[in-house]
DNA sequence: ACTAACGTGTTAGCGACTAACATAAAGGAG
DNA sequence: CTCCTTTATGTTAGTCGCTAACACGTTAGT
């Protein structure tokens, strides 16, 4: 078996080509009125080889998956930390880690999801699985099952706070702290802003 | 003018028509394996009739609105009550007033909606509606701006709430109390139970 | 009775997506 | 080096949701 494969790196360029003319078109004249062919061809490939790299239309600007990284943080928290709590500092150090590299690429992305309804809907699905891996890592924690009502609340409105703290940061001039309006949302659930969080 | 319009009553009848079969056609044999064409066909009617009664395929589905139900209960609630409490307590009279009537349906047209991932997108651009709701009368209710940030996270917060005590009695065997599921689950954000509350 | 309004049908077309089959080029086995 | 398999891509044709243009007939008010 070859590990330098160059065709791989063929097929990423392909990849990341098809990605990048996609954005550039729903940016410039809008989701709806791009269409998957002219896409391809601005590409260079047939509309075959834009759903070979990606299932459906909305696929070409679904963000990367900060899912894992996410588990991770809630699974460090410590063990007899308050479920709101340990999902807001576990989603203060992900943002921290985030946000200085690709702050002006969510910005963006985000807001073109949040003005497209097809996009909105496909969000929406990632978010209910974000969702479960809250209430499954709480469950987790506290060593209860994963059908277990009060931690699948919990997990529900954790994510309603951060949500809305990016919507609103995304509905804004761009120039508002996403970290703070993650603080205030959870601090509406009633979790205590913890200032010495940043190390 | 006539009010005693038969058209109406024919349209109107054309429309249950078209319903009626949808809905028998998507329980028999699913709903992304059965295609307009079909229920159009079963109606006795064309495929554009189909879509003159209901502009997507998905909202032959879609159940009433009860935001305008919900938005008087809010509204009626006394002033200084804490928002979640209010929006629970609407709720709370909201499900008495629906549930007795049509407990069944809801049910089933529930885990139709659940189990079809078309379906649960629409959903959420629905509940999307709902929250905006919940937040704006919120924010009428403590005189202050309806971008108040910490409002629209608590009418997030609460909706969340109500869709997973929803879930959980749509994904049970249908004897759990709903009722009561809303209850825990609104408990699990910090509002005590009012065992005062039926009346 | 004439005419305007309205519910419906017909036809044609667009765009997302899929399946079947073809092709060309790279990698490995002998 | 040659044969054969693998793999990325292309071609073509089709399905399905959905829209637009236009025609037709029945009903409602003047």
């Amino acid at each position: 078996m070859t590990r330098a494969d160059w065709r791989e790196q063929k097929k990423a360029a392909t990849r990341r080509a098809i990605q990048e003319h996609a954005l550039r078109l729903f940016l410039a004249k809008g989701y709806e009125a791009t269409t998957v062919e002219e896409i391809a061809a601005a590409a260079g490939v047939s509309h075959m080889t834009f759903f070979r790299h990606f299932p459906r239309k909305e696929a070409v600007v679904e963000s990367d998956d900060y899912d894992p990284l996410l588990a991770e943080l809630i699974a460090a928290r410590p063990a007899g930390e308050d479920p709101l709590t340990a999902i807001h500092r576990a989603v203060h150090h992900a943002l921290a880690a985030v946000l200085p590299e690709d702050r002006e690429t969510v910005l963006v992305r985000t807001r073109l999801v949040l003005g497209t309804p097809a996009l909105r809907a496909r969000q929406w699905q990632n978010q209910d699985a974000t969702r479960d891996l809250f209430a499954t890592e709480l469950a987790r924690r506290e060593g209860v099952a994963e059908t277990d009502l009060r931690l699948r609340v919990l997990a529900a409105a954790a994510l309603a706070a951060v949500t809305t703290a990016i919507t609103t940061w995304a509905d804004g001039d761009g120039t508002a702290d996403l970290v703070a309006l993650v603080d205030e949302a959870f601090a509406a659930l009633g979790v205590p802003v913890d200032h010495a969080v940043r190390r």
